[in-house]
DNA sequence: TTGAAAGCGCTAACAG
DNA sequence: CTGTTAGCGCTTTCAA
C-alpha cells in the first residue's frame, strides 16, 4: 500500500507539501506541485480514506437511508439513488447505502461514528420516527418526502398538489366534465400517505374552481379489484370521460377493462397517469403523464446535503414543478357520453 | 463527541479494556465489562469509523457496484441492493452504493484507499472491464453474474441454463409438443449477454432431448414489435401451445394479443414465463413463471465475501437452482390446435 | 513557498 | 485479567 510519506520520500518534499498538493489548500510552487502529481501518478497513490477521515473529520461520505416499506416505487427509489450516487461522486462525496430496517439506530449509528457526514432519507413516513434524531442531531441532513411537520428540516419533493391540479386542468381543458380519480390502495390513503393526500387536494381544489364532478376511488392493483372499481364509477357517473390515475399497478387493468368495454382511448375517454415515464411510454397506449422527477430529486437532494456542509442554512422545503407530457391517451371530451 | 477514553475514564480503567470489551478479542471479568458497557450506554458511545479503519486496516465496508447499464432488471437489481445491505449488517459491514459509471477507476479507488474491504460486483458484462482489476487486486470480490472468464472469481448467479430447460420440461410435462421461445430484445443476444444464451441453451438441449419443435424470437418490448412477432411465429408453426417469455415488458402484450386472437391462456395456449414473481402475480393472467431469486443472490454474495474476508478460498462458481412456480398460464395442450 | 511535528481515536502487540 | 504504549496515514497548526 503507498502511503503519503512515500510519496513524499520520491518527490524529495515533506508529507504536509503532498498533502497540500492534493488539497489545494496552500500554494505550491509549479516545479513542485508537478514533481509531486507524477510521482502520485507513479505510484498509483490513493489517500487513505480511514486516515483521512480520521484527521480531518470528514469522512465524505453521505448515507442515504432507503425507505422502510419497500413494496411501491421501487423503479423510482432505484432511480433516486443512482441520481444521488453519481451526482455524489462530482462533488467528491461517497454514498453509504442504510436501509430502513434498522430504524432510528441508524441515525443514531451513523451521527456517532462519524461514518457519514450527512444523510439523505428517502420516502419519510408522516410521522417518521427518525425525524427527532435528525433535528437535534448535528449532521446535515435532506429529505425526499415531505413529513408531517417539516419545521427544521430540508426536505425535497414533487409537488404532488400542483401535479394533481395538473392534470385536472389538462383534462378540462379538453372539455372533459366528468372526471374519475383512480387512486392507490386504500391502505395508503389510510396511513395517510403525505404524496397520495397531497395529490388528491390539488385535485380536488382545482376541480372545484373548474367546476368539474369528481370521483376519487382508491383501488388495490390488479385486473379484479380494478373491475370493480370501474364499474362502480360508471354506475354512478356514467358520464365519466376523464380518468387521472395514481397506481402503476391499475394503469394496465384500467386500459384492458376499457378497451373490453368499446370505450376508446383517446376518443370515448381521456387517461392521465403519474408514473414512471418507463411505465407511461411501455403501456398498451402510450399514456398522457406527469412522472416524478427521481434523478431531479436525488441531484437536488445532494446539492443541498453539499451547501449545508459548507456553510449551514439550506433548510426548508423545496418543492419540484410537474410536467405533464402529453401522449395519446388524452383527447378532446366526446359531445356526448359514449355508448354503453 | 465521546471517545474511547472518555469511556475508559468514566469506567476507571484503561483504553485497550475498553477496546477489548467492544471486540471480545480477549477475556474481560464481568465485572469490568458490565461497568465498561454501562458507561457506553451512559454516554451514547459510538466508535469513530475512521480511526477504527484506521487502526485496525479495515473499514468493514463492503463496496456494491451497479450495472454499468441500468436500463432492464431495475427491480431486480435493488432487490439484490437491499438484500446485500441487510444480510451485511447482520455481519457488521455497511455498504458503499457504486455506480458503473465510474468504470474501472473505481475499483482502483476502492482499492487504493481502503474505502470498502471487499466488493460486490452486480451484472458484470461477459467481458467486464474491470474483471483484470479484480483479479490482480488483493481485495475480496464477489460478481453477480457470469463472465466469459470465470477462472479465479467468485461468482453467484442464477442457473440459467437449468432455468430455461425446467420451463420446456413444464410444457412438455403438459404435452405441449411445440414451443415458441420469446426472447428479450435482439441487441440483448447481439451483445451475448450471457444469462440469455444460457437460457436459450438450456431451452433448446431440454427441447431436443424431449423431442419437442421449438422456435426463438428476441422481440422488442411493446405491442406493435410484438404483434409482428406472434404473427410470425403462428405463420411458421400455427400449431404452437406453449410459451416460454423471458422478457418483461413482452409479457402483457403477448397476452393482450393472445386475448385478440381468441386463444384462451391456459386452454389454448399456456405461457411460461421468466420474470419477477410480482410481475407474474400482477400480470393479466397469473403466470406460471420462474423468478430470478434475488435475495438469495444478495445474501449468498455477502456470505461468500464475509467468507474471503476471514480465511482465502471460497472462489468458484455458484449457481442457484430455479423454481417453477405453477400459477394460471399454464395448462394441459389442447387435443387438436386451437382454431385460427 | 516549504518543513517539522503534534495529534485525530482506535487497535494490538508487549508487559505484567 | 488488565495496563502501557507504539503506531495506523493523514491534516494542520506553527515556524521558518
Amino acid at each position: 500500500m503507498v502511503t503519503l510519506a512515500e510519496v513524499a520520500r520520491h518527490a524529495g518534499v515533506s508529507a504536509s507539501t503532498v498533502s497540500y498538493v492534493l488539497s489545494g489548500k496552500r500554494s505550491i510552487s509549479r516545479g513542485t506541485r508537478e514533481r509531486v502529481e507524477r510521482c502520485i501518478e507513479e505510484l498509483g497513490y490513493h489517500p487513505n480514506a480511514g486516515a483521512r477521515a480520521l484527521a480531518s473529520a470528514k469522512s465524505n461520505v453521505i448515507a442515504l437511508m432507503m425507505p422502510l416499506r419497500t413494496d411501491m416505487y421501487v423503479p423510482v427509489m432505484m432511480e433516486i439513488a443512482l441520481a444521488v450516487t453519481t451526482t455524489a461522486r462530482t462533488y467528491g462525496y461517497d454514498v453509504l447505502l442504510l436501509t430502513g430496517a434498522e430504524g432510528p439506530a441508524a441515525v443514531r449509528r451513523v451521527t456517532g461514528s462519524g461514518i457519514a457526514d450527512a444523510m439523505i432519507l428517502m420516502d419519510v413516513e408522516l410521522d417518521d420516527e427518525r425525524l427527532p434524531l435528525l433535528r437535534a442531531g448535528d449532521r446535515p441532513a435532506v429529505l425526499i418526502g415531505l413529513p408531517a411537520d417539516t419545521a427544521g428540516l430540508a426536505c425535497v419533493d414533487l409537488d404532488f398538489t400542483a401535479t394533481g391540479a395538473l392534470c385536472v386542468e389538462h383534462l378540462a381543458g379538453l372539455g372533459h366534465r366528468d372526471i374519475a380519480v383512480i387512486g392507490e390502495a386504500p391502505a395508503v390513503y389510510e396511513r395517510h400517505t403525505g404524496f397520495a393526500e397531497r395529490t388528491l387536494d390539488g385535485i380536488r381544489s382545482r376541480a372545484g374552481e373548474l367546476g368539474l364532478r369528481l370521483l376519487h376511488r382508491p383501488s388495490d392493483g390488479g385486473y379484479d379489484a380494478l373491475a370493480m372499481t370501474l364499474a362502480r364509477i360508471f354506475d354512478e357517473r356514467p358520464g365519466t370521460t376523464g380518468f387521472v390515475v395514481q397506481n402503476e399497478s391499475a394503469v394496465e387493468p384500467l386500459l384492458a377493462l376499457l378497451r373490453q368495454q368499446g370505450r376508446a382511448v383517446p376518443e370515448d375517454v381521456s387517461v392521465v397517469a403519474i408514473c414512471p415515464d418507463q411505465v407511461a411510454v411501455g403501456a398498451s397506449v402510450r399514456l398522457t403523464s406527469v412522472s416524478v422527477p427521481a434523478q431531479e430529486m436525488g441531484r437536488r437532494a445532494v446539492e443541498r446535503i453539499v451547501a449545508k456542509l459548507a456553510a449551514r442554512g439550506m433548510d426548508g422545503v423545496e418543492l419540484l414543478a410537474p410536467e405533464l407530457t402529453v401522449r395519446a391517451s388524452t383527447g378532446p371530451a366526446p359531445h356526448s357520453p359514449p355508448n354503453r
